[in-house]
DNA sequence: AAGTAATGCAACCGCCGAATG
DNA sequence: ACATTCGGCGGTTGCATTACT
């Protein structure tokens, strides 16, 4: 058993938990805007902050970096969201890289909170974007050379994923070679993103 | 006004793959 | 080849805020 890299329970260095304070965020921004985004190990010491490294690269990542756009969701944004999960599943960080100044964690928690929500309002199911069509097969070529262009496997044919569903209001993209392939309304991605 | 439920979001947890010795 | 470390990711939790009764 290997020990985890980063261990709050055990290291006794690291007092801080919770909410970041705002002198905490300071010597973190001080820190990285003098050294750069360096050995996330080492940074808490370095910086004098009493976290784990692991707790500084994700406040960094999804607080503190210059580039967030922060703020609400444009419709526009929804859109791609909806688009991309579509085709990617909850591979939050490669839909996070299509959508500038946003974060994974970011684009998670509004399709946990809102999108998944308005979907099913609509009668679709938000885990397969299924309304009970099965994909032409011009469509589905389609899908697969998206996949091929994000570096994916065709998860629709051999894909078993560990997540299931437990009740109806569960995030899951079970996928099975038993089930069906269905069909994806409206994705009119653009393959030349 | 007080209590309770629902919601949103920041942060944590545990796992994985790549890099390194 | 193997063990260890690290960065990164997705899932989940917990708390603060808001809405409702």
């Amino acid at each position: 058993m290997r020990k985890p890299s980063c261990d709050i329970k055990l290291d006794k260095n690291i007092k801080n938990k919770g909410v970041w304070s705002k002198q905490e965020d300071q010597k973190l921004i001080d820190y990285i805007n003098k050294h750069g985004e360096v050995c996330w190990s080492t940074l808490p010491q370095a910086a004098g902050l009493l976290r784990c490294g692991k707790s500084c690269r994700l406040r960094w990542m999804n607080y503190l970096r210059p580039d967030l756009k922060r703020g609400n969701f444009g419709e526009d944004e929804e859109d791609l969201i909806v688009k991309l999960h579509a085709l990617l599943g909850n591979r939050w960080s490669l839909i996070a890289g299509r959508l500038p100044g946003r974060t994974d964690n970011e684009v998670k928690n509004f399709w946990n909170s809102h999108i998944r929500k308005k979907l099913i309002r609509k009668g679709i199911d938000p885990n397969n974007h299924s309304v009970n069509h099965k994909i032409p097969p011009l469509q589905n070529q389609i899908m697969s050379n998206s996949l091929k262009y994000f570096g994916l496997k065709d998860i629709s044919k051999n894909q078993t994923t560990k997540t299931h569903v437990d009740n109806d209001d569960k995030v899951s993209n079970a996928t099975s070679d038993k089930d069906e392939s269905y069909a994806l309304l409206d994705l009119n991605l653009e393959l030349s993103l």
